[in-house]
DNA sequence: AAGTCATTGTAACAATTGTTACTGGCTATA
DNA sequence: TATAGCCAGTAACAATTGTTACAATGACTT
């Protein structure tokens, strides 16, 4: 785990701090799919991410839900630092977009690191600034796209972000992440393919030149 | 000014924080529309909100903008922070929606408080806490709600940070915050009339009940 | 092989939002 | 009181997005 941590954190840590982490941390490894944090949840550890990618999504009044942003190697989850401290409950719903490993962190040593580490600081006020700059860049794809250009910067993220030119989804999930109907995806699916930017297949979609 | 800071200030911070707040920081009067953050600004101190109103917009490629939330009393701008401690440029504009006055804090004290000081990490973390959740307000409004319910939510919030049940703007300015068209707005406006909720004039808006 | 279900394609239509154009009223200033 | 400019009302139409319905196909089970 120690190497872990360095090859991840090690340029942001001083030894002693990656030594704490490495003794009151604990490794998680989660499947791809799988829940990790639900809206309402109250949070008492937070994670740093070793490996892998996690989805975050907003929900409407219908249950309905809306890709916020990912987070990925390196990252941690901004809402956890205050929902712990605060104890408010999580706004967000989180869950693994690929199989992930964790380090999950007690929230009691936040607050201690935050007074005794200037780097931990550094890495909390960072993480609440990426996490900032995700929301305007989301804010910006809904208020200023229209849906076709939203699904291709939809597309282009998630092969990056699973390393595969191949998008494992129906057009069912993609219209779920992006709040909109399954025929408007379908639709605005069939136009890319026919400008020869994709191709598609039941279940998945490749991506040839978005 | 250090009774300023008592009032607004005092239950979060210890006297010895609200002196040395007293002694570095500086006051500063702001007029209503006067701008004081432009995107792409460095910023070198950080405003601690005494009274007023700032209103935070974001900007699309073609110059529009789009209102993102207001700041009220008690309040910090989250952005600041981490660009003064990155180094990084402003990612919104920043101006004063009414009157305000602020206390201007050198950048250079924030991470030597954030050491010292739990009362100050607790009030950053917060503060980086409370801008998260009204992006996701936005987010959810933008997303969720079609425009006629965005248009009455803003009504409100606009007449509620006022303090008046008369909103001092035309169409066209409304149709700006809300990145749409004054066409839109007037047609929207026009049915909360019918529907006796608001009553319309030349360059204002009586909010009746909404 | 038959049946079931999820997935995709597509048409037809509705609702919402965006755009253009023109009108008339109000206000400030010459 | 002219006149110019901003402001609001409205019609007509276009574009986008959302909804409903149904057919065809593939995958999986029995």
């Amino acid at each position: 785990m120690i190497q872990d941590l360095k090859n991840n954190f090690g340029h942001l840590f001083e030894a002693e701090l990656l030594q704490e982490i490495n003794q009151v941390g604990s490794y998680k490894d989660v499947a791809e799919g799988s829940k990790m944090m639900e809206i309402g949840d109250y949070v008492r550890s937070m994670p740093l991410l070793i490996s892998g990618a996690i989805k975050i999504l907003r929900e409407d009044n219908n249950g309905d839900e809306l890709l916020l942003y990912f987070l990925e190697k390196g990252d941690t989850c901004a809402m956890t630092l205050t929902c712990c401290l605060g104890e408010t409950k999580s706004e967000i719903r989180a869950i693994a977009e690929t199989d992930a490993t964790l380090i999950m962190v007690p929230v009691q040593k936040m607050e201690i690191w935050a007074g005794k580490y200037k780097s931990w600081r550094k890495f909390v006020f960072e993480s609440y600034h990426n996490r900032l700059n995700e929301m305007f860049a989301t804010i910006d794809s809904i208020a200023f796209l229209k849906m076709d250009e939203r699904l291709v910067k939809y597309l282009k993220e998630k092969s990056r972000i699973s390393e595969d030119r191949i998008v494992h989804s129906t057009h069912q999930e993609i219209a779920y992440e992006l709040h909109t109907s399954r025929v408007v995806i379908s639709r605005l699916l069939k136009k890319l393919e026919n400008l020869n930017k994709i191709a598609l297949h039941r279940n998945y979609i490749l991506i040839k030149n978005i």
